[in-house]
DNA sequence: TGTACATCAGTGAACGCGCGTTCACTGATGTAC
DNA sequence: TGTACATCAGTGAACGCGCGTTCACTGATGTAC
């Protein structure tokens, strides 16, 4: 049956707040159409009204999760902490550790979304980077993130949960923020 | 028709190569039993005398890849710069960067067979690794690893070549091995 | 060392399940009067 | 403001393709004598 413009709004926002929560649990391929849908409280079938495919999905789902949040970054030591949490690990919310992998080999669309995003973060590190010039500050600007996003990539591949731990503190203690 | 035990021998060492090359191309999912089979020489039907399940495949690449290999490191400064090149990025082998989405949601088999890698390249990285204590050595080096890991998943993301340029001299610049 | 036969690695057609996608239908929305 | 009807978001059954897996068959290997 036909629904309100509201709910048809709402519902698309629920489907991309399901199918980014789901894809950073378990990658693109690993779930389906209509696990997304069911997780909205909708039915697979209404699906290609709102999404041209799946792989659209994909693009919108993960240009949803990234947007323009400006990544305030007031307390940059708490940030560290915070992303290189256990509860973080065990809960992923960066899709650049969680899903790295298959976007770097999925479309251009969600390549270039994952770059602008990544760009956006630099910029807000950056100031809180050591380094006489500018030049320096970007550049361990990038080392931090890299640092942080492998840390997280390493500490969900370990299946020893000393070791995994043992990442996450040790990236952490690598960090100039405080 | 059957062949000689040697060529048995051989034919499953191939089939672990091409579908360890294949997966970190492509990811796990993405790789049919069909194409491994195809890019070693045989015809998929014959796949199942050699490996249970195309997960246990998986697995057996994985090991097969990451068995044992003297990690020598004699010189950080040129694994560093091997490791976060543009040829590396662009043809990976480092399944930790290639595989971690992945392998975090994996079979423990695969998971186990990764932290004991991980293990082996911390103790391969310590020696080069700058610090007071054998503690913080230890420390460094895993961060040292982390940043590597990071660098070369965000690398291979981004879709603007400078700025993926840009990410691995700056991780590069930021590592004390020289 | 040579011959006869049993073994079994590899072949390729076929099977069946899962999943992306389609479609006829339903009934609430929202517009025209 | 109330009523009649056209629109269209969502439903759920069905389709069809791709891929993991199976199986009857082939013919070279390697063993027994």
């Amino acid at each position: 049956m036909k629904v309100s413009r509201e709910q048809v709004a709402e519902n698309r926002r629920r489907i991309l707040d399901a199918a980014a929560q789901l894809f950073r649990q378990r990658g693109f391929e690993n779930v389906t159409v209509a696990e997304v849908m069911s997780a909205a409280g909708l039915t697979h079938g209404g699906f290609y009204g709102h999404f041209d495919s799946k792989d659209a999905l994909i693009d919108a789902a993960i240009a949803h999760e990234t947007h323009p949040q400006r990544v305030s970054l007031a307390n940059p030591g708490r940030y560290a902490d915070s992303y290189l949490s256990r509860q973080h690990r065990d809960n992923i919310t960066c899709p650049f550790s969680a899903l790295g992998g298959e976007v770097a080999r999925g479309s251009t669309a969600v390549r270039h979304t994952m770059t602008e995003s990544l760009r956006r973060q630099i910029d807000a590190v950056i100031p809180a980077s050591q380094g006489a010039t500018a030049q320096e500050r970007r550049r361990n600007a990038i080392a931090t993130l890299s640092t942080m996003v492998g840390a997280m990539v390493l500490a969900r591949i370990v299946d020893d949960e000393r070791l995994s731990d043992e990442v996450l503190t040790a990236a952490r203690a690598s960090l100039p923020l405080s």
